[in-house]
DNA sequence: CGGCCGATTGAGGCTTATCAAGGCCGGTGG
DNA sequence: CCACCGGCCTTGATAAGCCTCAATCGGCCG
């Protein structure tokens, strides 16, 4: 269990992810004073309410990234995966973090200061303009997702929630979903109750769209669950 | 009702806008190449599904940014004034707009090709900062509003409905909310029925929330709206 | 003055959250 | 190896909240 940090300039992440068209020397320069530290599943790597002072990067991992509201509810606002630029919300949130973030499973995390990171986009406006991409894509999905959320009844709720799941973290060629959740999370994801997830999964077993084992859920008819929410092109 | 479109140098919105802190010259050229319309209320500046080619600027007016769900049910996004930056998600959108502008009143609009703005951003990055900044503010904004619409009862929702034109449109010194809206279109803000709207207006009257006349909206007890939704500073 | 459109109010029914009971499964300790 | 325990999942019953439909009201304009 080495906390030998990995080299930016051979991660394996760095072909897919946001620093692909980054520079060597630049890339040097961040490898030099970033930080690095494993968190366990269950765990968090940020806490809601914490000032915001670094950017985060997933080494090697799955996260969620839960909120409070009002009577304490919670709710899931996102899923990211080895790659993923996480936290940069705080840049606009009063420079605190709105959210905490989890480890889904047992995973490796790069950071590095926020000044730092914002200077390097300031002198890289290819860098800079890819965050912007970035961000304006978040932002479109966040209003997709929230249309959706407002809209559906439970049924569709979740047949959207289990999707995305499925394109965030992949899939079996049996289309089994890569990662293990709760009825509760699943819950927090579509925004109902642990019950009413329960049932819909009932629901889509017995209907032929799902199939279960254990723990286990596999999305078998996808065209059907994608039929569910308004997509009608396979 | 000349269209003679205005002089982007002396623009009485450039000090309060995204472009407050552009160079004359960068200006100049844009002011050179921007076209200008008018449009009057009720009447779209923008169709959901057109493709995106230009960025637009509402010189002056108010506009609401309306979507279309499941079951063609219409849902108000965002709503804009004077200054305002919009139609940059179509963007991130597959490069259509993913949503219809609606001018609530007669309004003034310059638009500017998306090319020029974007190698503009590119060779200045202290506005492609701003817009960065501008966008990841609104995308913290639409999460924020996110978690408050799927949360909510309804008379959470309508208050924190009437907060946000409060706070976006402005309101005179008794109270009043310097737009006129629609039952409708207020239950397409709070993603609810104009029935709903209806009787949490009424509600709110009987409580001393609000006051109503004609159509006519004041604001008058705004601690206690805003303990409503949970926030508790005044 | 009449008609039309939006707002209001009430009644009914549907969806969903909540509460509760029972089942399954994995882990632990006898 | 088996019994027990606790956590999570499932399923059912109930109740509350909300949407829908419908009737009435009120203002505005022709």
């Amino acid at each position: 269990m080495a906390l030998r940090p990995p080299d930016c300039l051979i991660c394996e992440t760095r072909n897919c992810s946001i620093m692909s068209n980054c520079s060597d020397d630049l890339l040097k320069i961040i490898d030099e004073k970033k930080g690095f530290f494993k968190v366990r599943k269950g765990q968090a790597l940020i806490h809601e309410g914490m000032p915001f002072e670094k950017f985060y990067f997933i080494h090697q991992g799955k996260i969620k990234v839960v909120t409070t509201g009002l009577y304490g509810k919670q709710q899931i606002k996102r899923l990211a995966k080895t790659g993923d630029l996480v936290g940069f919300r705080g840049m606009a949130a009063n420079h605190t973090f709105p959210a905490s973030i989890y480890a889904l499973e047992d995973s490796t995390i790069c950071h590095i200061d926020k000044d730092l990171f914002l200077n390097t986009l300031k002198s890289n406006p290819n860098l800079m303009f890819n965050i912007l991409l970035l961000i304006a894509g978040e932002l479109y999905k966040m209003e997709v997702r929230m249309k959706n959320l407002t809209i559906m009844n439970v049924r569709e709720k979740v047949a959207e929630s289990l999707l995305y799941v499925y394109d965030t973290f992949g899939h079996s060629e049996t289309g089994e979903l890569e990662v293990s959740l709760s009825r509760q999370e699943i819950a927090e994801i579509a925004m109902t109750t642990k019950e009413q997830i329960s049932r819909s999964l009932s629901e889509f077993e017995t209907e032929g769209k799902i199939r279960m084992q254990g723990k286990k859920i596999f999305l078998t008819n996808l065209p059907e669950l994608k039929r569910m929410i308004g997509v009608f092109n396979g």
